[in-house]
DNA sequence: CGCATTTCCTGGTAGC
DNA sequence: TGCTACCAGGAAATGC
């Protein structure tokens, strides 16, 4: 499903093809509105001054003092070219026309004054973007002292850092031997600065590969991402450990399909 | 306020 | 074979 690396994907194979482009329409396709779609009217005759992102939301910066935000959900993809089932959104410029397709509906397409996110309480209280300097081991650990939250479940909130979604917080915590139940605020100040530079590394090295490709998730090009055969435990269970060889178990964190190795990541 | 649980949504699949 | 039940999960809403 479409983390930062994905969405950061996204937004580099958009920026180039919507900069400076005028919205002519902006149509609901098969989608009625709702508080996920939401204002689109607003964009038409707007044009589009950035394409930005923050953690996994892709913010269009209109000139009418407008944001257009895109979240992908989990099977949202966008394309240049039409798509033969549940396209959502269909927005129109003078030369081509950017299509939403979202299958399981979890994504958002909404306009809202710039800047003015109240109404998304996860934006709104975001955490540093990890590749930042802002995401320190310092400033983290910090962080994770403000609640008793297991750390895989805050880490999903956005708020001690963005970006990081199902898929990498599984990795980053298997690479700094961390059990996923561990209380935020108990987890070892050397666990929580050495937790810093490896989310950094997985998510850059995704990057590099355009993201994770398990089902739905394409680049704006219709590519599929390569990173999935350099994933460690998600998707592994019963696999061997690539550094203990004992199995990979799949537990329930938060609700969450949750993939440990149970001999590396021990809840004390 | 903090934290846990439920809701949304649909294609795939396990089980009978 | 064909049906039902359940699962996947990001973010918001709801519950306590």
């Amino acid at each position: 499903m479409p983390e930062l690396p994905e969405v950061e994907t996204v937004r580099l194979g958009l920026e180039p093809r919507l900069l400076n482009t005028k919205i002519l329409s902006a149509s609901l396709v098969d989608a009625k509105p709702h508080k996920k779609y939401k204002d689109l009217e607003l964009s038409v005759g707007q044009s589009i001054k950035a394409v930005k992102r923050r953690g996994k939301f892709l913010i269009l910066k209109l000139s009418g003092n407008l944001d257009l935000i895109i979240h992908l959900g989990m099977t949202g993809v966008l394309a240049f070219e039409p798509f033969e089932k549940h396209t959502r959104v269909k927005l129109e410029f003078a030369n081509e026309n950017l299509y939403f397709q979202d299958l399981r509906r979890f994504g958002r397409f909404l306009v809202v004054p710039a800047g003015n996110y109240q109404s998304m309480p996860t934006l709104h209280h975001m955490g540093p973007e990890p590749l930042a300097d802002a995401f320190n081991p310092k400033q983290f650990h910090k962080a994770l002292k403000k609640t008793q939250t297991a750390i895989k479940t805050y880490i999903l909130s956005q708020r001690p850092v963005a970006g990081l979604g199902n898929i990498y917080v599984d990795e980053a915590l298997w690479r700094a031997k961390i059990h996923p139940k561990t209380a935020a605020n108990k987890l070892k100040k050397a666990k929580a600065h050495a937790l810093v530079p490896i989310i950094k590394e997985i998510l850059s090295a995704s990057l590099e590969a355009q993201g994770t490709t398990l089902n739905d998730y394409r680049t704006v090009e219709g590519d599929s991402g390569e990173y999935a055969a350099a994933l460690q435990v998600y998707g592994r269970k019963g696999l061997s450990c690539h550094r203990c060889a004992k199995k990979i178990e799949r537990i329930v964190v938060a609700g969450r399909g949750t993939h440990i190795c149970p001999n590396c990541q021990k809840l004390f």
